[in-house]
DNA sequence: TTAATAGAAGACAAATATATCTTTTATTTT
DNA sequence: AAAATAAAAGATATATTTGTCTTCTATTAA
């Protein structure tokens, strides 16, 4: 498992959140967790955490709910980065803290270039791409 | 992190054992932990699963120990498969269960390439190769 | 055939990740 | 102002992974 379970229930959640915004709608913990199949509570702690590290918004009351300011400018990677950090692109694969072009382990030049691609394709798919596929109902969240 | 810490000591294991094996020689479980900076143990237990699923041969007794049969007919992709399983080369990204060409996460299409590319990087790599590596002291274990 | 060596196996412990429950705070509507 | 709504926060619980310890079994050498 490349993303922790939290970190799969943040990405399944950001993008239904938004295309609840694009619609000028706002969603609460219960239906996303509904909509992507998460416990309710835990999705609860995940959608503060990225509140806080400003992926997404929120707003308490009648109403309130969680929604994305701008989908176009949040990509895949901004959300692996919030919840499991950068580690997925830079650490050993063998587990070597030190490992380096100085101090390589066996694996170190056949997994930089698979590292590089993921963060690179990580980068480049928008959370807005994601919501135009889920919308033409041709993706699905779980 | 894409491998467990289990299957990260067991790769570097398998690493050190084969370098002994080139040599005619046999590895027991607190050298190789104290050659892979693992704990003592821990080790023991992954070993175990190793030589149950093939992947390595050990023997009981003085000058038993740890040893692989063929070093170059094993490959970086059975260890990781019988310490981790398959699933890093087919699971979802986004945990999906029902993810699959016919009914894709939002991420399907550009992670496919992504983690093939893996398993055919993984396929290939055989334990002689990263043993040669590693003998000519430009690779780490630890 | 006894002592020493070394892996196998099982029970147990600690740490981390996942999940739940309750209370508090903020906001909106009436 | 009061009631209702919904996220924030904190405490607690469960599951999984990682790690340890003790006993058992097999092998070898003296």
């Amino acid at each position: 498992m490349i993303l922790s379970k939290s970190c799969e229930y943040a990405i399944r959640a950001v993008v239904y959140i938004a295309s609840k915004t694009v619609k000028e709608e706002r969603a609460s913990i219960i239906e996303i967790a509904e909509a992507i199949g998460s416990p309710v509570a835990f999705t609860g702690k995940i959608l503060q955490t990225l509140t806080r590290k400003k992926v997404l918004a929120s707003s308490k009351g009648p109403n309130g709910g969680f929604y994305i300011i701008n989908p176009a400018s949040v990509y895949l990677v901004d959300i692996v980065r919030a919840i499991d950090g950068n580690e997925i692109f830079t650490a050993c694969v063998i587990g070597l803290t030190t490992c380096s072009a100085e101090k390589p382990c066996p694996m170190h030049y056949q997994m930089k270039p698979i590292r590089d691609q993921l963060r690179i394709d990580f980068g480049k798919r928008s959370v807005y791409e994601m919501v135009q596929a889920f919308e033409n109902n041709n993706y699905f969240l779980k």
